[in-house]
DNA sequence: TATATACTTGACTAAATTAGTCAGGTTTAT
DNA sequence: ATAAACCTGACTAATTTAGTCAAGTATATA
């Protein structure tokens, strides 16, 4: 099981981002080069946050991103959908039909994964980004 | 972010085998028929329990495998690391050298990743094999 | 108004991982 | 003997990941 880095890059970016919010748009190039992260991946992740209404675009020369909301009100699990980094624990959800409905030895472990989802979700729900930026900036002064 | 089947069937099996554990080895075969399990994946995945000293085999006719202790004493923790289903939230970790040190801007996010890691595998440090087990004859009664 | 900066979109791809299959064994109860 | 069951390693198709690449559009500013 793993986070991979189209989630851990939408957070990385979204930290940093918040932490120059207040004065003017940021620009990906910015973040690329600060993050590390590849330009091009960026302008994937952030076209899904601004769809998800996490950013906004600001055009043109001096443009960049800004946050939609404030950080206190943008919650991990709002990053991590917005990006398609959903916790999938069960697969028999899918097929829904077959199996897995309570009737067959199937799925013995069916509650099991539903009870690791919220465990996880739970996380995701309660931190959120401005969190992320208070705890980096009090572990520096 | 996802559990893969290799974990989920590891548990799925082992609930399964913890069930009929009293009284005579189970048979792959059995497991497999059960739980809709490929017997070819199933030795793949005994035999990494089996390393791990989660089971036990005995070889020939009528034989199988047994918990090699009880069911109280398996945590999923164990299961699941038994078959290499760790939660790997940091990339960092493993180029240690480079970046993510605490000089650079980078990683910017590693406490969230180490929580989150401290967070799931407290959910399968608590959760036994027997709870599991536990939990299913509960429902069906 | 020319131009550089920066967002926007869609298609493409190499590498890694996953979820198995397959083909051969070896062991042992009956 | 023989069938049931474990044991092992190699192989593979499909999927996912983590990007790259190309061709735009919008706009501040010199």
């Amino acid at each position: 099981m793993k986070l991979t880095s189209k989630g851990r890059y939408a957070v990385m970016a979204l930290v940093d981002l918040a932490r120059f919010n207040n004065l003017n748009p940021v620009s990906l190039r910015d973040i690329s080069l600060r993050q590390g992260i590849s330009l091009d991946y960026l302008e994937q992740i952030f076209s899904k946050l601004r769809k998800k209404e996490i950013v906004q675009s600001v055009r043109g020369t001096q443009g960049g991103y800004v946050l939609s909301k404030k950080a206190k009100e943008i919650k991990l699990t709002n990053i991590l959908d917005a990006v398609d980094e959903k916790v999938k624990t069960l697969q028999c959800k899918k097929e829904s039909k077959k199996g897995c409905n309570g009737r067959s030895t199937k799925c013995l472990t069916h509650n099991l994964w539903d009870e690791l989802e919220n465990h996880i979700n739970n996380f995701f729900e309660k931190k959120s980004l401005d969190d992320l930026v208070k705890d980096n900036t009090e572990k520096r002064v």
